[in-house]
RNA sequence: CGGGGUGUGGCGCAGGUUGGUAGCGCGUCCGGUUUGGGACCGGAAGGUCGCAGGUUCAAAUCCUGUCACCCCGACCA
């Protein structure tokens, strides 16, 4: 292949566009890989269109070899399997919708299980014909509220999206451990570093879920680990649960009068003032039982009003507090919430009036617990009462929860639940994400087969994607830097760019006699000859369309060499003869990683 | 949806308070000189100043309304 400069239809440009802030997006914009059509929505111009077209390829070839099959379904579809699923409500603004001239519903699909599941469904009825993992590599919409950083977050993208249809768990555990495999390898040859963490399934249901990540100071998600070598997404680490203490010694609750302390800090200023701590240390938030009350919203549109209680040094993390209450959404409880519930006293909430297993009382507010606050621990807390408190009320003697909930924040030197360690944070591009579906789409789908006994099963489903966009996009955010991008060999737009400098007719035959030669045994070759440009420019060019290997033929010529300078390392002389020999070994290294 | 910001040739920006011929850099076109790090000289094309209304002899500039876009947050397989 051989794409010649002064021909190719591309214009980069000097200066950062004025609405681009993440390097990925500027720098694919400057170098001509992609413009915007509309608010997170891109078109892609040839040198971008390569690189897409690589990265779609390795998708591909692994998601065959890991035995799935390629499948092809419309953007455009109708609403009726959507409203089967009940998504069309569900998905909300998010959903692009649009009517056909008989004002018949239609969207534009932000994903497939439903079309996935249908078309099993119809051509399918026998467990002989499982296990099944199809894929297809499609243009997704979302009516994102916010499209922000390029295409790291659009509202149409390029997902990989595979489903797999298994009889039983175990068939579902195999298909889901072949996909994750697969992932494993995707990004392996991509050369893009990754980590798995474990996720919670949000609104696409189900159960196992993990999040493939790559690790970018701008990616959206925060996620921990451990020297250990655990990680998962903050909206999915689980706290360990302390043992149980012996409160044999504790005395009995008493309720201190606590004026004005309607807040954690004000609270233990209070205290260490009017009724200090008997064993010599000063009160702290973490000796405090917040209870804070949420307003949760379910599916159906219905209210309910639920309190958690955490230690007084932790805030509630409401992203976490929504992962545990999925598929319910959550907001902190309004003036007018309080208003409807004269139990709760604002600032004084404190769990003795709260709670169905401790009321007995099946219509009381629900009363979830944080998984520290175990069996003996006594704390302070409100005592429902403006201006008081009670103290010594222990968890087990004096009240009980509905439950854990794991809504509080998570912060960083917390302890793993698998004890490998103390957390760290960091943050990462989701770009890959596989999840045990279980049977959601096919019950209510009625995705049924018979099984060994001729009896109908309800099918168990995989669901696993990959943003083959966003891919691109953290493949350049991993690979630039500030004079441009630096693809890895397997997905540059070329292999090789080779660049005539000065007006010699001698180095634009000698440059055009490379170009041609490396092309004919199978290099990738993008040629700058482009006559009247000075070296200045088309260096700069060079280093910002970042293709991994540059052949510079100049001035070296008249002593019989060319430069070969890779895109980030040292320049070197090749002898004119040997040039086409040595590039085209060097490409295979590169390719051979 | 809340907060902040910006709309002026293809791109990046100035001008606006103090109303009076629409400007700069880059890019593009023509001619010439250059050619190893974003060259230079001369000439040229290209703009409903986001949109609508108002004030005025006169509006990019002042007033009112409106739309769009960007950033932060909320939201988000």
């Amino acid at each position: 292949m051989l794409l010649r400069m002064s021909t190719l239809f591309l214009r980069t440009l000097r200066e950062d566009p004025a609405d681009a802030e993440v390097a990925s997006h500027r720098l694919l914009v400057r170098a001509g890989y992609i413009r915007r059509a509309a608010p997170g929505i891109y078109s892609w111009l040839p040198l971008g269109l390569r690189v897409l077209a690589k990265v779609e390829a390795v998708v591909r070839e692994e998601m065959v070899a890991s035995g799935a099959q390629e499948v092809h379904f419309p953007a455009l579809l109708p609403r009726e399997p959507y409203e089967a699923t009940g998504r069309w409500a569900e998905y909300g603004p998010n959903l692009f919708r649009l009517q056909d001239r008989k004002e018949a519903d239609y969207l534009l699909a932000p994903t497939h299980e439903e079309m996935f599941t249908l078309l099993v469904k119809d051509l399918y009825s026998s467990y002989k014909d499982l296990p099944l993992t199809l894929f297809q590599v499609q243009t997704k919409y979302r009516d994102e509220a916010r499209p922000r950083a390029g295409l790291i977050r659009g509202r149409e993208f390029i997902m990989k999206d595979a489903y797999s249809f298994d009889i039983d768990d175990a068939g579902l555990d195999a298909s889901y451990q072949a996909q994750r495999d697969a992932y494993e390898r995707i990004f392996t040859r991509l050369g893009l570093d990754y980590v798995i963490v474990a996720a919670t399934a949000g609104a696409m249901g189900g159960s196992r879920s993990e999040e493939f990540l790559s690790p970018s100071p701008i990616g959206e998600d925060t996620f921990v680990r451990t020297a250990g070598g655990y990680a998962a997404n903050v909206e999915a680490v689980v706290t360990p649960v302390p043992d149980a203490l012996d409160f044999a010694d504790v005395p009995a609750a008493s309720v201190v009068p606590t004026p004005g302390a309607a807040t954690i800090e004000s609270l233990v200023a209070l205290l260490d003032e009017s009724h200090p701590r008997t064993d010599g240390r000063a009160w702290s938030a973490a000796d405090t039982l917040k209870n804070v009350v949420l307003a949760l919203t379910h599916p159906g549109g219905e209210r309910e009003i639920v309190v958690v209680g955490v230690p007084g040094d932790r805030e509630i993390d409401l992203k976490r507090a929504e992962a545990s209450f999925a598929p319910a959404e959550v907001e902190p409880a309004t003036d007018a919430d309080f208003a409807k519930n004269p139990t709760l006293v604002k600032g004084f909430i404190g769990p003795q009036v709260l709670g169905r297993a401790h009321t007995g009382d099946e219509d009381a507010i629900r009363y979830l617990l944080d998984p520290r606050v175990v069996t003996g621990t006594r704390w302070v807390t409100g005592a429902n009462a403006v201006d008081a408190h009670v103290v010594d009320l222990v968890a087990g003697r004096d009240f009980v929860g509905d439950g854990t909930v794991e809504a509080a924040e998570v912060r960083p030197g917390d302890v793993a639940p698998d004890g490998s360690g103390e957390l760290e944070f960091a943050r990462g591009i989701e770009i890959g994400h596989i999840f045990q579906l279980g049977r959601k789409y096919s019950e209510s789908l009625g995705l049924k087969v018979l099984d060994v006994n001729g009896k109908q099963v309800t099918v168990t489903m995989g669901s696993y994607g990959i943003g083959v966009t966003r891919v691109l996009a953290a493949l350049a955010e991993a690979n630039h830097d500030d004079k441009g991008l630096a693809w890895p060999a397997h997905v540059a737009p070329a292999h090789v760019h080779v660049i005539a400098t000065g007006k010699d007719a001698a180095v634009f035959a000698e440059a055009e006699r490379l170009a041609t030669e490396l092309s004919a045994r199978g290099v990738e070759v993008l040629y700058d000859d482009r006559p009247k440009v000075s070296p200045g420019v088309k260096f700069a060019d060079a280093e910002l369309l970042g293709v991994p290997l540059l052949v510079v033929v100049g001035r070296g010529l008249a002593d019989g060499v060319v430069e070969v300078r890779p895109r980030a390392g040292e320049a070197g002389q090749v002898a004119v003869a040997e040039a086409v020999e040595n590039v085209a070994t060097r490409v295979a290294e590169l390719l051979a990683d």
